[in-house]
Formats: structure tokens, sequence, C-alpha cells
RNA sequence: CGGGGUGUAGCGUAGUUUGGCUAGCGCGCCUGAUUUGGGAUCAGGAGGUCGCAGGUUCAAAUCCUGUCACCCCGACCA
């Protein structure tokens, strides 16, 4: 078999996007298929990565002052109801409990498809006084929401995900936990998952059902379309006013508090998947991957190798996450096995490397092949895998940055789309109407206002009445 | 919800137009031997309510009616 040899089970990227990325989820083992239309079994080695990025996210959560709790699975919808916007956002995609047991229900349960009504109930529980703020709760659980169409991580019916809450004595308060998030969120994308974002404003027609304000952190996937990577929403005094949370001043005044909700989800593997992917497979950042090198012993019979090969493992556990694949499955079909489930690196280890105390490192990002001396290793891979998310962060920024193209009139905006899928920056007056025309005659919606503004002209590209604000568009997922 | 497509072993499929003997093949799986630096080879073996229900027929994977599920593309959304 020859190198250059395609792993057969993978449908190219350029053939078949949407193909390649089915193939990836399944092939590399993240997801199985479930008996539930548009729900998806999540497998060890799936869920392995939503577990480091729990991890690294409630670290960071905690550290920032945020407690965990849980609220209930079902929310009665006379509570879903009680905030205007947020009932209608929500309530063609919920899913409804309306028997329990054998009896008919008196009032019918709403499966969550988001807590913001029962975290907002159980605030005007207890808050009372300026010395219960701030409140900075965050929970991991999963939602529901009605999907039409599903597809793995993108948009399952059932999301793990995790969702904060907070609540305030002040604007400025609520506006300064809004944005502390959204870095948060930024951090972790740009840093641990090597996914450039950009940072901005959404419109009033992209923000969240409820919400004064929606920021969030949009991504370029490998074929230019846009993914919305999380959110961090202000909610202002709004929900507070429907629900009743209010609170006693220093002044002995009574006032109402300024809330927040944001949240990521399980979405983020399939960003992950399709901004790093190949057609070898999956390809993940070391600082996300449940393994971060595999142990591959080559003619593992003979007598030593898989010894030597335990010993390395053994080593380098103190400084990676690292596995041995001991099956005896052949080296061939082990290297693939591990590209495609995006194993950063692979140690191969053989009778002649023994022999000259060396070994084989390979990068699955590149291929690229290192021979190492035993005594050198730990400094190898850690430098190695340094380097890998380095390398990664700077491919996909580079992706990111050589895909958005400014456009000045409807008509460039349109031809540059039918040229090819990209991000399209351009001045927009902030008329919902001009949005809602580019995207009937683009499909592309707004992404965000970013917080880097740039002068591209004076005009909205739609309508041409003066415009100050810049706006970048894209198709979505 | 609109458009398109697919249901035959764990996966991928042939056979369906033109009904006919024991439903064929590849991968995978199990056993044994030889192998091992890019998905090894040979030998043997197991595995099927042909999505489901009804109908036509001497005979149905194949024809008819109904139904269910899933996938892809839209509209809607993390």
């Amino acid at each position: 078999m020859s190198k250059d040899i395609k792993i057969e089970a993978i449908t190219d990227m350029e053939t078949d996007f949407a193909q390649w990325y089915t193939d990836v989820v399944k092939k590399a083992e993240l997801i199985d298929y479930s008996p539930v239309r548009g729900c998806m079994v999540l497998r060890p080695y799936g869920y392995a990565i939503w577990e480091l990025i729990q991890k690294e996210l409630d670290s960071k959560f905690k550290e920032s002052g945020h407690e965990n709790v849980y609220m209930p699975l079902f929310i009665p919808e006379s509570l879903l109801q009680k905030e205007k916007d947020h009932v209608e956002g929500f309530a063609p995609e919920c899913a409804v409990v309306t028997i329990g047991g054998q009896e008919p229900l008196n009032e019918r349960l709403i499966v969550r498809p988001t807590s913001e009504t029962l975290f907002c109930d159980h605030y005007a529980n207890i808050i009372e006084s300026y010395r219960d703020l701030p409140k900075l709760y965050n929970q991991w659980c999963s939602v529901v929401r009605w999907e039409k169409n599903t597809r793995p991580f993108l948009r399952t019916m059932e999301f793990l995900w995790q969702e904060g809450h907070t609540a305030h004595e002040t604007a400025e308060e609520a506006e300064a936990e809004t944005l502390k998030i959204l870095d948060i969120y930024s951090n972790f994308y740009e840093n641990i998952l090597a996914i450039p974002v950009i940072k901005g404003r959404k419109t009033e027609r992209e923000k969240f059902a409820g919400a004064k304000s929606t920021y969030t952190v949009e991504s370029m996937m490998h074929d230019k379309k846009a993914l919305q990577g999380g959110t961090s929403h202000n909610f202002g005094d709004g929900f507070a006013k429907t629900f009743g949370i209010q609170f006693t001043d220093k002044n002995n005044k009574l006032q109402y508090a300024h809330q927040t909700s944001w949240g990521v989800s399980t979405r983020m593997i399939g960003g992950i998947i399709m901004v790093h992917g190949d057609n070898n497979g999956l390809v993940l950042p070391p600082n996300i991957a449940p393994i971060q090198l595999i142990v591959v012993p080559i003619a593992m019979h003979k007598e030593g190798v898989l010894d030597k090969a335990k010993e390395i493992k053994e080593r380098l556990s103190f400084i990676a996450r690292v596995s041995i694949d001991e099956s005896d499955k052949s080296p061939g079909w082990k290297f693939s096995e591990a590209e495609m489930k995006g194993i950063p690196l692979r140690l191969e280890i053989g009778p002649k490397d023994i022999e000259k105390g060396q070994c084989v490192l390979v990068r699955r990002d590149n291929r690229e092949k290192y021979t190492i001396q035993l005594s050198s290793l730990e400094n190898e891979v850690s430098a190695l895998l340094i380097k890998i998310q380095k390398d990664l962060f700077a491919k996909a920024k580079k992706h990111l940055d050589s895909n958005i193209r400014p456009a000045t009139s409807i008509q460039e905006f349109e031809s540059i789309l039918n040229e090819e899928t990209c991000f399209i920056k351009t001045m927009w007056c902030g008329d919902g109407a001009c949005e809602l025309e580019i995207k009937e005659k683009t499909s592309a919606t707004s992404r965000c206002m970013p917080f880097e503004q740039e002068e591209l002209g004076d005009v909205c590209v739609c309508c041409g009445k003066p415009a100050n604000k810049m706006v970048i568009w894209g198709k979505a997922y």
C-alpha cells in the first residue's frame, strides 16, 4: 500500500463536505446515531473531548467567582410564557409533556430549551438585598429543542451545554459580566481549541429572545461557512421586571436586578472537526485531545519491543495524555486509526530503534517525521505539542483572515458570494429591513458587528443611506 | 414543513425494470497458522423477520396499497 492512498472510508472534503463531516464523526468514533431522531450517542472518545472542555471552562468560571447549580428539567408552561419575546422565540421548538404516569397533566410541562425562566423564578425567591448580589450561577446540563433538520454536534434535538445566569446590582456590572464571559469564551476558543474568533455584538434581528444585547464569538469553518461559537447576553432589567427580581439597595430603595446569561454547547466539537480536520480524518489540537500521543510498537512480538513501548508510555505519562496501541492489528492499520482519531502525535518504536536508542515521532497535522533520541524524549514531545497547538491556530487564523472580503454595494456582495463562500464585511445603516433584504438576496446572515471596526465607507451596503457600523456577514451553520 | 434520496448480516452493496431453485459479493467479526516501519496473507467458520403492515400470486427482496424511519438540500435555530 502506498503512502498516498487515502483512507477509503472517508469522503474527500472537496468532493462533499457534508459527507466528509459525517464520515469523520462516525469513523473517529465520536458518536453513533441513536434510535431517537436527531439525537446522538456520545461515545467514549467524543465524550472525553466534552469532559476536557468542561474541565477547562469550569475552572475558568470558578476562578471568576461562579458557582454551579442544577435546575429542573421541566418548566411549567405558565412560567415559560411570562416573558413575551422569550416565549415567542422558543415556543415553536419546545418538547412538551402532557401526560404523567397515565393521567393528563393539569398544566403542561416544557422540557427546558434553556433555563432563563427557572433561574429568574429562583432569583425572585432568594434575592432581597444588595447584600445578596451578585449571584453568579452556572449549570452543566442538556436542553431540548425540536429541530427540523439535525446534524451530529452542529444541531441535535438534545444537546449538552453550560448555561450561566447571573444577577447584578447595576447595569454596568451586568454589562461587565457579559463582556468578561465573552473574553473567557474567546480565550478558550483561541488558546485551547486553536480556533480564531471574531468578537462582536449581534444585531437586533439575531440577538437572543428577550435580551437587551447579545455578544458572540464567530468562527469560520474549513468550507468558509460561519459557526456561532458562543453567546453572552445582557438582559438589562427586562427579565427582572417580568419575574419580580427586586432588591433593596444601600439607600433603602427598591431596585430591579440586572441579569446576564451565556452558553456554549457540544456544537464546539463540530467546530473543532470542521476547522482542523482533513481528508485523513479528525485533527485535534493537543490542548483538547483526550489522547495527545499514541505509542505504536512495531514488530510487537519481538523480544523487548512491547516492554520498551510500555516503558516509554510510563515516562511520557508525566507530561502528556498518552496511550499505547498493543492490539494485534498491523502497524499500518494503527497509523490510519490514530489519524482518523486526530491524535496529535504518534510514536513508533521498533527493534531497529531500540538498538539505536531512538524512536520516531510523527505529527498528525502535517505528517512530519522526526527521529528522536530516547534520552531527550520528554523535551521533544513537550515542544512538539506546543508547536502543533500554535501551528493549528496560525493555520486557522490565516484561513479566516484571508477569506473576509469587503463589499460596498449589494451587487458586489451578491457577485462575491456567487463566486465563493466567504465572510463579507460591509458598512450598514442599522435598519433591519436592509439586513432582511441581504438575507433574502444572498442567504448570508449578519454574524456580528465586530468590536474591531473598520471604516469601509460611510454609506449602507444595501440602501445607500449614511452608515457608521461595520458588519460581518456569512452563510452560517 | 417543502424538495430530493435511501431502507437487503455490524458496515457497504448486487439482485427489483422482466416475480421462480439454498438471497450473492466485499469489508468487518470468530478460530488457527504465518506475519508486523502506512489499513498483511492463507485456511476454516458464524452471522439475514430483504424497514414494517396488508394485498395480488402456485410462488414476492422483486408487483400493488398503506405506513414508519433515516440521510441530504432548503426555511427556523446553539
